[in-house]
DNA sequence: CAGCAATCTTAGCCACGGCTAATTTTGTTT
DNA sequence: AAACAAAATTAGCCGTGGCTAAGATTGCTG
């Protein structure tokens, strides 16, 4: 008998901010190392060691001592969904023309907050605005 | 002269839970105690003691041991702003028929994290998109 | 007014997710 | 290959915000 799985204790937005900017580093460099994760989230190198090892153990990642890490299918697919879910969110925020900034610290606080039927809820809704330049005028003031 | 202030240490999600369930029972009950604030946040009324000498010390109410608690002008203040950002964000959702559950759940989440500038634009964007019921019928599909 | 139940507080604990300082490992450079 | 720098890890710490168990205070009620 293969050993027990964690039973996923629902990931939490420190989980979601690691896995999002892994993602990131492996799409954009191959690989994902400590200090670039570390140099991203703007955390010491230290946390994010102790966090990776954290998120083997919950199966989110695979790693090795000094060596590196890669994604699991679960921890790739948990992560993809994540990065879904904040580009849906910022989609819907660039349509008022805020700043980038403030749309920046507002996705990174709440997309972890938000749930699926909300989320599609604000894509469709984004899809409908952007056939609506006029209403969006308004809004914008 | 007049003992220091702490500086506002930008108010944490948790205490900003709190200000709003305490303003919440201020209003309807006329006063907040330990056992309901517990009761409405879900959690022992240790931990409610405990936070509530913490707001004490940061100047958003004042306490006194078994007796009760007032919130103070800045703390009152802060719970109205609270407070409006929550039925903001809460009439938003419902414009899309989404569950009670499901709005309730993200708004709680999510508010802690939305700027002003963020805040006002979905103010506009709610009263822009009343007016726009056929708009509402193709997102709700 | 004595006793009891409700409420509140204290003490001591824990997980999370940060930190710095010190150490270890790796990889590069001469 | 020795030395050095960069990267990674460990050890030990801290604040936040929960918890339970035990004790203190209040207020009601017979």
């Amino acid at each position: 008998m293969p050993a027990k799985q964690k039973a996923a204790p629902r990931s939490s937005a420190a989980v979601e901010d690691y896995l999002e900017r892994i993602l990131e580093l492996i799409n954009t460099k191959g690989y994902a190392r400590v200090v670039d994760i570390a140099q991203s989230l703007r955390i010491s190198q230290a946390s994010v060691t102790n966090m990776i090892q954290r998120m083997d153990g919950d199966g989110l990642l695979k790693y090795e001592r000094y060596r590196g890490m890669v994604l699991t299918a679960s921890g790739e697919a948990l992560a993809k969904s994540i990065t879904r879910r904040h580009q849906i969110l910022t989609d819907f925020l660039r349509l008022f023309g805020l700043d980038e900034e403030v749309i920046y610290h507002d996705v990174e606080g709440m997309e972890h907050h938000i749930s699926p039927p909300t989320l599609n809820t604000i894509e469709a809704l984004t899809a409908q605005l952007r056939k609506q330049p006029a209403l969006l005028a308004r809004v914008r003031q």
